[in-house]
DNA sequence: GTCTATAAATTGATAGAC
DNA sequence: GTCTATCAATTTATAGAC
């Protein structure tokens, strides 16, 4: 069967295309946004002519529909699985944050992809809203299971904290993109989180410091008997 | 002087023009962005030809520049002198979240020109990367003369504070954006204001609320007795 | 101060050869 | 699967009439 054979060796060479142009429209709808993102210069990085690579990618929406896919891909391995403790699942928050630290790329994705995504007549406008629904609704489960387990105080709003919880990661990627020494987008986020859920241990789960480290232990302390009851 | 009154009028009715132009430009680049709103668009909504739009300003670039000069003065009056307490301030980032709920154009503009100008090569990047350090330097100096007075926990850092501040703000209103149903920008940062300066009295200055006396010496009461000593 | 006309470049998408 | 050629729109900006 040498069709087949030819066959397969088309497909994996078209699939390796279509991931070569996935990642270069990542970098340039990352840096000028979707609108002023042309396919051209996203043909031109991964050296093939823009009818080229509308063979692999019909319209500039469907590239568009593609390359947040692939962002998704990527992320999705980093989200602790559902049965997984609340307490785990904010470390894995925490965890998200220091990976996202490391490509700049995907954040500048989010972040400019979401403001432009504000206006309803966009074409990811749906996309943001749903993924804000689930990022939001994720956290404020975990929130919930804490609570429930007793270990946040007594008057934490679950929904409330999940949104400013969300908020915070997005203004600090602002920040940090602008800036990048100025911030330490994990680092804020675990302080925020110490100060609305006292007394929880947040190194857990996939920590930098594996050792005695910089953080001292006192973060680890029993604190937990002073929720503040007024 | 016929020419002297006639030129007069002459320029009272470009000011307003100008006026004109830049109102439409807020619009447009609120919802487009810089790069993808067209001065086409910002004339046919003032009425008047391309040509004739860049009479008044002669490049995009200059009219984006007075689009955000506009938008500063619009925000300059909102933010308490310099010599004004600390807590204040503080209260007075309360008052322009509260400000911001009622101008979504403005919102939408900062958002997605902040997010656009992320990139160095940015006309308005300088723009971002000093209004960022302002109003964060803004917030810490506020901070820090509230930990002065003894008004704060001993151990707040008002530098992380304040870029948690912002973070949050600006996080919030893209959430706000997307859905607006489903934030209140100024409860969410009420309460985390609570959080990291449990005890303070937020509501003083301008909120909602007219008829208890608009500056009551309550405000100043040193409610500071109750922070957490450890 | 505003217009028409136009330049010069760039865009997304299609047609058809190879 | 990739190319060249091309189309129809759209962009910022300029020139010059009125």
């Amino acid at each position: 069967m040498t069709e087949g054979t030819r066959r397969r060796g088309t497909y994996a060479k078209t699939a390796a295309r279509r991931r070569e142009i996935l990642e270069a429209g990542l970098e340039v709808f990352s840096t000028m946004g979707f609108r002023s993102g042309s396919i051209r210069d996203i043909a031109d990085r991964v050296g093939i002519s823009q009818a080229g690579l509308l063979h692999h990618f019909a319209t500039k929406n469907d590239l568009l529909a593609a390359v947040l896919d692939l962002r998704d891909d990527i992320a999705r391995d980093l989200f602790s699985p559902e049965d997984e403790t609340g307490l785990n699942r904010v470390r894995g928050l925490v965890r998200m944050v220091e990976y996202n630290a490391s490509v700049p790329g995907l954040v500048e994705l989010y972040c400019v992809l979401s403001a432009e995504a504000t206006t309803p007549e966009h074409p990811a406008h749906d996309y943001f809203v749903d993924r804000y629904r689930w990022v939001v609704g994720y956290t404020r489960a975990a929130l919930e299971a804490m609570k429930a387990g007793g270990q946040t105080p007594a008057d934490l709003d679950p929904a409330s904290a999940a949104r400013t919880i969300v908020a915070l990661m997005d203004g600090l990627q602002v920040q940090w993109l602008l800036d990048r020494g100025s911030v330490d987008m994990a680092d804020e986020l675990r302080r925020y989180l110490g100060c609305i859920l006292p007394g929880t241990d947040l190194a857990g789960v996939g920590a930098e410091e594996p050792e005695a480290g910089e953080s001292r232990a006192g973060t680890e302390e029993p604190e937990a008997g002073e929720h503040r009851s007024a």
